[in-house]
DNA sequence: CTAGGGTTAG
């Protein structure tokens, strides 16, 4: 007797493995059938026996004078409390078998724990063999199950199942609507998440609040957010939840300052916001930028006391990374305790797209010596970090990290990495990472697509864009944005438009970048009506790029009333781009207009806008240097401009002419030959030549666009070095090879 | 037994 109470009052706190090895090993010999020893233990001690496992038999049970067993326990409450304290299939399995000893296989209740614990545990497998062996489930199992896929995010197997219980003609209720429509979000399946919808509807659930919840965030991960709107606005009884979905809907669609209105409206009703809805608001402020308000949140959190959340302070921190103040960010990441995955992403990707692209990758590599795994995500980051920087032996670097990593496989980081070597100047090492795409979704066709686009290489792209369609992946438009690049960079006119007038037929409405490729083509080939007249006609309003793109065009073919219009439309979007300023300057000093150009440095002046300093990065011997015009800093110094000095001569030789109207461009230099051939990019050759053997590539980035001086000058540098040059300028690249570009001089 | 968030490739 106190043998068994002791055993029973150990269940909740003992595992029972050490409960079986407690069991007398005088009665297993004794009774070696598992049967038997049921029986003796049953009747010795008239409440406790062993079944076929370790796992003791509850205390309320006994035999009646057929021997048949029967108990006295309320079984829904003993193994409910039992289930709560399974953390191991094996245990439910010993659960599940000693139901069929008292007949309860068929309980409905103590099933569905059994189907909610086995896939809280992670064992959604075991909890579908549980569903399915019982006999005729009703309206609580298939929630549970359903359940059970949604939380894996197995959203075809939940609707699967879904379908299964209408078949059985089982009528859901108000539980098994939220986890069917996480499934449909998951899946950003509107066509059959709108069915749901209706059957909710037709059962009378379309009032529940969880119900509509979960159709707002349908509607929002489905992009559909005038129809979340209609069930937000609809909601008689929010809850912070609906507040919640709301918000983050907008947020996620790109309308930030909708997210940040309905969060003040949320706050004049005085509902208290938790740290889940400040996280959305959070991100919202990041996307409008809105520093000032996004601090008023930091202090919001203080006063709640919420400062100890972790993952609000992940939110903060990529707050302050997104409004560019990466120096707080890094502060809050340094003070945080918790080392999670996600806050480290934070802070790679931050300082990649902060012009720190350099630190995101050393801190990749401390994140590793610190034995932090990290996921894909953090790949993902670091690889676009490593493109930001343009180093190819850091891209290659990269390439093989991935490749002895798990993230092999892993579609997106290829594709991350395709664009990298793009971006890092080898298309061809880009090229060989698509080949070994077995899998190829849109986005890394595309991907592969726009770095042809980048270097400029049209046939390529279109013979990659037809193979595509031939693979049967419908292309975006992004693939287009991509064609449309490439057939500018190459000057192909026909093709570009032919490609942008096709869009529609695979039914892809053009964007902003579409039209300001259109522009683009037509303005670089001369057509400046036709652009005009085409920018006429956009449906939609043109924005930035549009003007630009016409106002470029102007400048090359130096047509000052078009671009002087351009410009003005310039400046009323963008006032504060120093950028739109230097083109029109560049316009006029190309058709010798002086007063334009004093005209453009006055209203520079009264704005206080000073032209971005322009510079140049080399890599040798895998250490970047970065040089500015005019430049002395290098240790190497003097080397340089002896080298520069003989690169200067041997041009001169060769016929070269400085071009006047490139050193008319630069505003602020007095000397203008001097200021030529001090250019960054100049300083950057001439360090390369020195410090690389003979025959070594050279690969050049600069933060701004390629100038004419530089560009002609570099062409014959190559044929009188004998050496490639890649140059990658803000826009593009150029190979410079045998006194040729591939841009085909247009840029 | 139910619903909401943050990092992310072209």
């Amino acid at each position: 007797m106190a043998l068994s109470q002791s055993l029973l009052r150990a269940i909740p706190t003992c595992s029972f493995l050490s409960l079986s090895s407690s069991l007398p090993s005088t009665l297993q010999r004794l009774y070696p059938s598992p049967f038997k020893l049921f029986e003796f233990a049953a009747s010795k001690f008239s409440c406790i026996g062993y079944y076929y496992s370790s796992l003791p038999l509850p205390l309320d049970h006994n035999f009646d004078n057929n021997n048949n067993l029967y108990y006295t326990f309320e079984p829904e409450a003993y193994y409910t409390s039992l289930l709560s304290k399974s953390t191991h299939k094996s245990f439910l399995n010993q659960i599940h078998a000693q139901l069929f000893t008292f007949g309860l296989q068929n309980n409905g209740y103590i099933i569905t724990k059994f189907i909610h614990v086995g896939s809280n545990i992670g064992e959604i497998v075991y909890a579908r063999k549980i569903f399915d062996e019982f006999s005729d489930p009703y309206v609580f199992l298939w929630n549970a199950i359903i359940r059970g896929y949604s939380s894996h995010n197995m959203f075809h197997e939940a609707i699967d199942m879904y379908n299964n219980m209408q078949e059985a003609y089982v009528s859901p209720d108000c539980f098994t609507f939220p986890h069917v429509l996480k499934a449909c979000s998951g899946l950003s399946a509107v066509k059959f998440g709108q069915a749901v919808h209706a059957q909710a509807f037709r059962h009378g659930l379309e009032s529940d609040v969880f119900v509509q919840n979960g159709l707002v965030t349908l509607y929002t991960k489905c992009r559909k957010i005038e129809l979340a709107r209609i069930i937000f606005d609809r909601l008689v009884e929010r809850n912070i939840v609906s507040w919640t979905s709301m918000i983050s809907g907008c947020a996620q669609n790109g309308q930030p300052i909708e997210a940040l209105r309905i969060f003040c409206e949320m706050r004049k009703l005085n509902v208290e916001p938790d740290w889940i809805v400040l996280v959305s608001v959070l991100r919202a402020y990041s996307d409008a930028e809105d520093l000032e308000q996004g601090k008023c949140v930091h202090s919001l959190v203080m006063k709640m006391g919420l400062e100890y959340e972790p993952d609000l302070l992940i939110a903060l921190t990529a707050m302050y990374s997104k409004c560019g103040q990466i120096m707080v960010a890094k502060l809050l990441f340094d003070l945080m305790e918790v080392q999670d995955v996600i806050l480290w992403n934070v802070m790679i990707s931050g300082f990649a797209k902060n012009g720190h692209a350099s630190k995101a990758v050393e801190l990749f590599q401390k994140m590793l010596m610190r034995n932090i795994r990290p996921d894909s995500v953090t790949v993902q980051s670091t690889i676009l970090a490593c493109a930001h920087v343009g180093s190819l032996d850091q891209a290659r670097w990269m390439d093989n990290y991935v490749y002895n990593s798990k993230f092999r496989d892993d579609i997106c980081v290829k594709t991350a990495l395709i664009d990298m070597y793009a971006k890092c100047g080898s298309v061809e090492l880009a090229r060989k990472v698509f080949d070994q795409s077995i899998h190829r979704d849109v986005v890394l066709w595309s991907a592969m697509i726009v770095g042809y686009g980048l270097h400029g290489r049209a046939r390529e792209a279109i013979d990659l864009f037809n193979m595509m369609k031939s693979a049967g992946v419908h292309p975006n438009d992004v693939t287009f944005i991509g064609l449309l690049t490439a057939c500018n960079h190459s000057g192909l006119v026909k093709e570009g438009w032919e490609l942008f007038h096709s869009m529609r037929l695979y039914g892809i409405e053009p964007r902003h970048q579409h039209y300001a490729c259109v522009v683009d083509l037509l303005g670089r080939s001369g057509h400046l009506e036709k652009a005009y007249n085409f920018i006429q006609n956009m449906p939609i309003e043109p924005a930035v790029s549009i003007w630009g793109a016409l106002l470029s065009a102007c400048k090359i073919h130096r047509h000052v009333k078009l671009g002087e219009y351009a410009a003005e439309k310039l400046f009323s979007l963008d006032p504060l781009n120093t950028g739109h300023y230097v083109q029109l300057s560049n316009l006029y000093a190309s058709t010798r207009m002086w007063e334009g150009v004093a005209k453009v440095r006055v209203l520079m002046k009264e704005k206080g806008l000073t032209k971005d300093l322009g510079y140049s990065m080399i890599e040798v011997n895998g250490k970047l240097q970065a040089f500015r015009m005019g430049d002395k800093s290098h240790p190497r110094s003097e080397e340089i401009y002896k080298e520069l000095e003989i690169l200067e001569r041997k041009l001169m030789e060769a016929g070269f002419v400085p071009d006047a109207e490139s050193a008319l461009h630069d505003l602020d230099t007095e000397d203008k030959q001097v200021s030529l051939c001090n250019h960054s990019e100049r300083l950057a050759i001439a360090y390369g030549l020195i410090s690389t053997p003979p025959g070594t590539t050279l690969r050049i980035t600069k933060n701004l666009r390629a100038c004419v001086n530089c560009h002609s000058a570099t062409k014959l540098i190559t044929k009188l070095v004998n050496r490639e040059i890649v140059v990658r300028d803000a826009n593009r690249f150029h190979h410079f090879k045998d006194g040729f570009c591939s841009c085909g001089d247009f840029w």
